[in-house]
DNA sequence: CTGTTTACCTGGGGGC
DNA sequence: TGCCCCCAGGTAAACA
């Protein structure tokens, strides 16, 4: 599941080749992962160059000629690489841009559909955005902001930290990872967080995704980087997907719950909602 | 407005 | 070998 770490590992690979590079051709197999009509697409994009790669939580947005503005999800399954430009792919493969470079095509390959493009000018991106409604990157929020945020709500932590309008870039995977380095139980209702467990919060965001990245993002069965890479970060989950096994903390089980309508991994001893560390009710001075 | 559930889509794995 | 069923989850839309 391409998250924060997945997505800024492929912008970093592509930062590295596209920009320069003109499309000469763009060829569509599945019409359903353009946002647009594809023939518009197709038309606009023919004889553009690639201007710049940039990512805002799991979106990636590559940069064209003329403002315009390629956006793509990746979603569950979504692979964006670049491959020689002979290179027959399978029958997941839904898109091609046919580059000037002798070097490379882009492809795009999606087992389950679900990720696309979205086809923008510079007029139309603030109103993308502002659609979204997008929270601050998860890469450089602030700790004051997380606390702000975390308190308009009474959901749980886990809930929260998945909402891209709170905070953009945590998936499944890394929140779970996060909230277990921080101690703290996925189940907390967000408006009890205290302002030192937030100051935690925010730095182990930080922390967990930035090591995530030097390790090129997890694999766990699609995700490959824009070279069709592995990560490895995989090979350092605490918790997701452990479940039974012994937590590294102390040794208890791994459990896995529900939560926020997801498959939810944490140690019931070391992440409590009733951690004597944090101040309750309000006790907290300094305000 | 808030919070929860469902649809989208396909492959993989268990049971038989 | 193969069929059935369920599960995985990011986001949007539908729902209460």
């Amino acid at each position: 599941m391409p998250e924060l770490p997945e997505v800024e590992t492929i912008a970093r690979g592509l930062r590295s080749s596209l920009p320069g590079t003109r499309i000469v051709e763009l060829t569509c197999y599945c019409g359903s992962v353009l946002a647009q009509e594809v023939e518009a697409v197709r038309r606009r994009v023919a004889g553009a160059s690639f201007t710049g790669v940039s990512r805002h939580g799991k979106y990636l947005f590559l940069l064209l000629e003329n403002a315009l503005t390629l956006v793509v999800h990746l979603r569950m399954t979504g692979q964006l690489y670049m491959a020689p430009p002979g290179q027959r792919g399978d029958k997941h493969v839904h898109l091609e841009f046919i580059l000037s470079s002798s070097l490379f095509k882009l492809v795009y390959r999606d087992v389950r559909k679900f990720g696309g493009f979205s086809l923008l000018d510079g007029s139309r991106m603030q109103d993308f955005l502002a659609d979204k409604r997008l929270g601050p990157d998860a890469l450089s929020i602030r700790a004051e902001e997380l606390l702000t945020r975390c308190r308009r709500t009474r959901r749980p932590l886990k809930a929260v930290l998945l909402d891209q309008t709170v905070l953009a870039g945590l998936g499944n995977i890394y929140t779970d990872e996060v909230l277990h380095r921080a101690g703290l139980s996925p189940l907390l209702p967000a408006r009890d967080l205290a302002a030192v467990e937030a100051k935690r919060l925010a730095k182990t965001v930080h922390q967990v995704l930035e090591s995530a990245i030097r390790l090129k993002g997890t694999t766990l069965s699609d995700y490959r980087d824009a070279n069709r890479q592995s990560g490895n970060f995989q090979n350092f989950l605490q918790v997701y997907g452990r479940r039974g096994e012994a937590c590294t903390t102390c040794g208890g089980p791994v459990h896995k719950i529900r939560a926020a309508g997801r498959g939810t991994y944490f140690c019931p001893r070391c992440q409590t909602v009733d951690n004597a560390s944090r101040p309750r009710g309000g006790v907290e001075s300094g305000g």
